[in-house]
DNA sequence: CGCAAGCTTAAGAATTGCTTAAGCGGCGAA
DNA sequence: TTCGCCGCTTAAGCAATTCTTAAGCTTGCG
């Protein structure tokens, strides 16, 4: 899950970039408005945290420009405490949620998590595919009624699978999801997560379509 | 287009009934959770409006077991003013939008045919022709109720006739479905192809249309 | 009847994915 | 701080499938 963080300050966006890492997103870190516009016109990320105060280009235009070109990804705008005028045209802006700084890191995962749920549409917190289930945010899965753990990327790709269930992932889209910009891997990382989700769940319940990507076929049942 | 209505409010379910039957919806109200859960589970609803506040089973639970049973139809919860948390638990539960009473029956209306197009956008167009079932997404192919397996180049072709049906395609232009630039065959590959598709399938599945190219006639009924 | 277009088959080539294992780096414990 | 563990990334060999090609055969049409 790839998030796009849009801050000039260098210690806050240091501070939320290491806090999302910590939650398991993928984070890219934009310092202006021009660069976060290019960049969320080009990657596929679930959704965005923005300062309202950027150089360059305001953090209401990068709004309002994406919402000019019809992307629906969830915003969650950062306002300074005593600017409830900015609060107000960011939201009439299209924003989804705001954040007052100074604001708590489980705070601000928290509501970017609701916000990614939301826009995805029909996820629920808790994901029911194959007998499997997958907390999100308690960054959990439960098979068979037993916990089972898995390292942060590996349940990055399952998450992944399972909030796609039924549609086929190419392995660049699980890569797209799993890795910022500047630390794409080039080997068959992805391959290997497959494998282990696979040992440890069981084999069928992700299905290789050669040529094309992997696929955790829908439950007809149930 | 049929819509519940979840509310134990006779007086204000009376009037979302009236309201949403006048916007052309066919509506069912159920006053209870339990009730609900049950209709939720057989009946082929567009989408719902759910009161949080319920007899027998709370609305969140509602919500939590219809999701539980990844049954995706939109829901939208009705929230007291105050009930902030009521609103977020919600939201965290699977609702796709909220409304907060008191409300104006114009806005709930157009909320969820909003829902409704959002969530009928989501769903991956299948393609039916002369009783074969291709779903793009699923990289799927039912016949006669039975999945068949192709590999990718074959899936290819067969996505481009059935997408086409009723048009001749040439040669050349399930090429260049198939293949990137630069990467263009010299040999009968399609030739190839076809007859695999017609092997798995049936062989009158496929026209030929001597010296033009081949086609998937359009079924006379659905 | 003869030719061209298309069909069928088969086999080698190429690609793709699976599996295993090892090195590296970070983080926590001692 | 140092050590050891764990997770992440690579790499390489192997197995299987898929792709391409070509050759011979069949069919339709003039």
């Amino acid at each position: 899950m790839r998030i796009l963080v849009i801050e000039d300050d260098a210690l806050l966006g240091d501070a939320i970039q290491a806090g999302l890492k910590q939650s398991g997103y993928a984070v890219d870190w934009m310092k202006d408005g021009v660069s976060a516009d290019q960049a969320l016109g080009t990657e596929p990320y679930a959704a965005a945290v923005l300062d309202l105060g950027l150089p360059r280009m305001s953090g209401l235009e990068v709004l309002k420009r994406l919402r000019s070109r019809n992307i629906p990804i969830p915003v969650l705008i950062l306002t300074a405490m005593d600017s409830v005028d900015d609060r107000i045209r960011g939201l009439d802006a299209g924003a989804d949620d705001y954040l007052v700084k100074p604001f708590d890191m489980g705070e601000l995962a928290a509501r970017l998590r609701a916000l990614v749920r939301r826009a995805s549409g029909k996820t629920s917190p808790a994901l029911h595919v194959a007998g499997v289930e997958l907390e999100p945010a308690a960054h959990r899965v439960l098979y068979r009624d037993k916990a089972i753990e898995f390292p942060a990327k590996e349940f990055a790709v399952l998450h992944a699978l399972m909030l796609n269930a039924g549609r086929v992932l190419s392995r660049a889209q699980i890569e797209e999801q799993l890795y910022a910009w500047g630390e794409e891997v080039e080997s068959n990382a992805v391959e290997v997560y497959i494998h282990h989700l696979r040992r440890k769940l069981f084999p069928e319940l992700i299905e290789t379509i050669r040529g094309v990507g992997y696929l955790i076929p829908n439950d007809k049942n149930v």
